[in-house]
DNA sequence: AGTGAAACTCTGGCACC
DNA sequence: GGTGCCAGAGTTTCACT
């Protein structure tokens, strides 16, 4: 699937998808137009889904986040929770929900403007939702590290 | 800080940093100079901290991760607390660190290859390490959503 | 994969509001 | 102050080797 090059350009472009070319061209030993080729190729095959700015510290540390656990009641149909997973991937204030093993089930990283709206966000969608049994708050008051980056090696290849 | 045009693009930018100042200009109803203009006031003020690839979820799905909630013991020098977060901080494996308020003091988001290498950094940086009391992992059964975007608005400028 | 030319995109100066 | 327009510089794309 990857060849060695490939692997060096998605750890470079995860880290910092701004350079050019030419630029990245120096880093892996390969000429521009190479670089440029196979960033399209990646890109056009799926494996790059997308690239995205990352706001500074600074803007996203006025928002309240709040890590949320959730545990579900055992026995619902799959359709409710498809219905429940549908109404969080919709919020905006959601930005990452993940299905976890152990005592919960489900686990939310929330970002909200104040604790106001994370009320408003914890009634309308946890409280009020049948499917949740019980739900967790913690609140974000420090953010030490935020990189999404997965390191490739040759055994992704 | 911040005027209209400005919230649009960096809400803009978030999603998808991968279009023209061309393209964006038809969104936002500027010509394309003045968007590449602010595009680059944006990034050189650090509003804009990085542009970043996201690999498909087919690649990151092959790794295990794991939500580590950690409980440290109280009376910790200062000192220690900076080491042990440098030490998180540096490590590959970790994606996200946060300090967090309630019982548990920090929440870790680890991907690692597989079971032994979660258990390896396991034993290295948590269990080895004295200001640790107690720490209880959760692995990932599944990616529901990952966004990290902060949407922005006229309360923000 | 590399080279070079064409096409596209961004940059910077200037007039304008 | 910031925008739009246009020309030059820089970057990517594409045919060919």
């Amino acid at each position: 699937m990857f060849d060695s090059f490939d692997l060096k350009l998605l750890n470079a472009l995860q880290e910092d998808s701004d350079r050019t070319a030419e630029e990245l061209a120096e880093i892996i030993a390969l000429s521009s137009s190479a670089i440029a080729r196979r960033i399209r190729r990646l890109k056009e095959s799926g494996a790059i889904a997308r690239t995205i700015a990352l706001l500074s510290a600074e803007i996203v540390d006025h928002r309240l986040r709040a890590i949320v656990r959730l545990q579900l009641h055992e026995h619902e149909k799959a359709g409710d929770f498809t219905d429940f997973r549908n109404r969080l991937e919709a919020r905006d204030e959601v930005q990452l929900c993940l299905e976890v093993s152990g005592s919960d089930d489900v686990m939310l990283l929330v970002a909200c403007r104040d604790m106001a709206e994370f009320n408003d966000f914890a009634d309308s969608e946890l409280a009020a939702s049948p499917i949740v049994r019980r739900y967790e708050t913690s609140f974000v008051k420090k953010e030490i590290k935020n990189r999404p980056m997965v390191r490739l090696d040759e055994r992704d290849a």
